[in-house]
DNA sequence: CTGAAAGCGCTTACAG
DNA sequence: CTGAAAGCGCTTACAG
């Protein structure tokens, strides 16, 4: 069924047909609706590639996801629920408004080039790149991606002046700094004094800036910073674990962590537990992310939780906005959302 | 840049480009050379579109997962993680086999024309359903999807046999009825005699599948019955607790719950150990579906893993088959999965 | 308000 | 082995 048999059906032109399907207003009742009849009763589709060709947008969002190259040949990618919290809500919101979402995985260098030519073959008019490393930004630049991306967690200083002012990218972080500082205060304020930190990988945005916070509380509260509190746990439960064991060994173990995220967080308490040191008595834990994970498990997991819903949406508009040309002048193509602290049962007040 | 400034630039047609493109035989080798050079020097990128208008197929794959209508605004769909377990392997897959993947939720009845429209508009060539419920068949074959589509956890009686015969669907399945028989068995192997079950919604075939097992098991290794072992979780943790909490002051215990899902043995392991019953000396646990919590927390969830990577690699690959037309006639397109037991903590031996 | 015609960027018989 | 031409199913100035 094409847009010609729809015409020849209720007797107009091809062009009248389209111009009810584009929903322009030049068209009288009468007709419109007539058509619209056909359309319904035929269950007439119009061809996306071939209105795409003639020059509509594609209504296709392109969702790229960074992530590490899993080791084993069965990657476990799923474990990552990191990006769930952002996939999910966005395709819900980019459905609801009209658009399709294609998703793609970005596992090595190369993949990078998946991000060109989704664009170069114009099958996406927009894109948001999720898990961004700092390295991330090289390669998209080298690929010269011409439409519009959001680029989320990145440091907005290091994106060149002229994408921003183009706007040609949206940045899209949580506030990862604020939200250490803000645990720091909220620990000294249970009377925490010795507050430790486990930290990530710092190739992301949000880990360094996590841990800076971090940094920079400590000693605007005026509390002792002690770098036999910090642990490098790299994001990653076996590491943390073997730094929390030399921890303990070496009897330098401070009243609370903050960990970078939940993961390492669960991996530690494990650790404490095993070498029947209480948690949240005698080591108290606050985490980052808001894992599932950290909600169900015992002692349920205090917890920095960004506003994913947000960020997603945020995302999605963004580009809808630069696709409607509704996206004004100016800089407020750079976003930051605030995180909420989840009070559970990991943190003891002293 | 399209394909007619290559052709000019090399000195040859459109055609000889387009046979490039496509790699067909009928092209000198230096010819060849000369354009791939071009190509590569301009990155040209042929229009995705254009190639399908002209009756190239759009390489594209859809993956339609269907999920419960959340109850608040803020969809906390990412809570989903069963999803992701399929998704992100499939994605992976699809891409390393020059697939796109385009993903779309299906939250209500109405959504399920999000389906027929992908087809329609030609924007997928075969489609993946995930999540699939015991209405979801009426919904696709009411909306008259005519290429291949893979629907996984559905009982293969239900499907009209001219989709199965004229090669338009694949089943894919997990042997959810004989994982539970093995979990009864295994049990029985362990010292249990009373062993109950929390049920989850029945209506997946899964969850069905999974109850079904059980029940036979019991009955053909000579167990006992009793309807107070039976609890109706639904899937869901508060429902879970509230029905442990009643065998609790019952104090109709069974040694061992096997539950249709690791969410509602977390639930009912917490409600137990409320009550000072000791998991998994007094009541041990055997979940379905190894989600990451299961794996994290204390003690250790049993469960029983489906092979989440084959069945999404097979549903692929049955896609591509089905394009490539490798396809062979006959009954193979229904596949079965078997599980894995992954013995943890949580199953005590008497 | 409506239609005829050109054009979007490819592929593919067809002819040579 | 290669090119000219038709066609894929739409949209959009253009003319009326």
């Amino acid at each position: 069924m094409k847009s010609e048999e729809i015409a020849k059906l209720v007797g107009v032109s091809r062009s009248t047909v389209s111009r009810v399907i584009n929903n322009y207003p030049n068209v009288t009742d009468e007709t419109r609706k007539k058509v619209l009849e056909a359309i319904e009763k035929y269950k007439y589709h119009p061809n996306a590639y071939a209105r795409t060709l003639a020059g509509k947008r594609s209504d296709t969002i392109g969702v790229f996801l960074i992530m590490d190259e899993a080791p084993g040949s069965q990657k476990q990618l799923h474990h990552n629920d990191f990006f769930t919290a952002y996939l999910e809500t966005i395709i819900d919101i980019a459905n609801s408004k009209g658009y399709y979402v294609l998703v793609q995985t970005i596992t090595c260098a190369k993949d990078y080039k998946k991000i060109a030519s989704a664009f170069c073959e114009q099958r996406v008019d927009g894109g948001i790149l999720i898990g961004t490393r700092s390295d991330s930004l090289n390669h998209i630049l080298k690929e010269e991606i011409c439409q519009h991306m959001v680029v989320m967690d990145m440091e907005p200083t290091q994106i060149p002046k002229k994408y921003l002012n183009q706007e040609r990218m949206t940045v899209i972080n949580a506030m990862d700094y604020e939200a250490a500082v803000y645990a720091v205060s909220y620990l000294k304020e249970q009377g925490h004094k010795k507050i430790g930190f486990i930290k990530g990988i710092e190739k992301t945005r949000s880990a360094s800036m996590r841990y800076r916070g971090y940094l920079d509380a400590i000693k605007k509260l005026g509390l002792t910073l002690c770098d036999a509190y910090i642990l490098e746990g790299e994001f990653n439960q076996s590491k943390t674990s073997q730094q929390m064991e030399e921890a303990i060994a070496k009897k330098m173990l401070p009243t609370v962590y903050i960990c970078a995220n939940d993961y390492m967080a669960i991996a530690a308490m494990e650790c404490l537990q095993k070498h029947g040191i209480k948690v949240p008595e005698k080591v108290s834990f606050i985490g980052f992310d808001n894992t599932k994970t950290g909600a169900l498990m015992q002692p349920k997991l205090t917890t920095m939780c960004p506003d994913y819903f947000a960020m997603s949406q945020t995302s999605v508009e963004a580009i809808h906005k630069h696709l409607m040309k509704e996206q004004k002048t100016g800089d407020d193509n750079i976003y930051n959302f605030a995180f909420e602290l989840i009070e559970r049962d990991t943190v003891h007040t002293l």
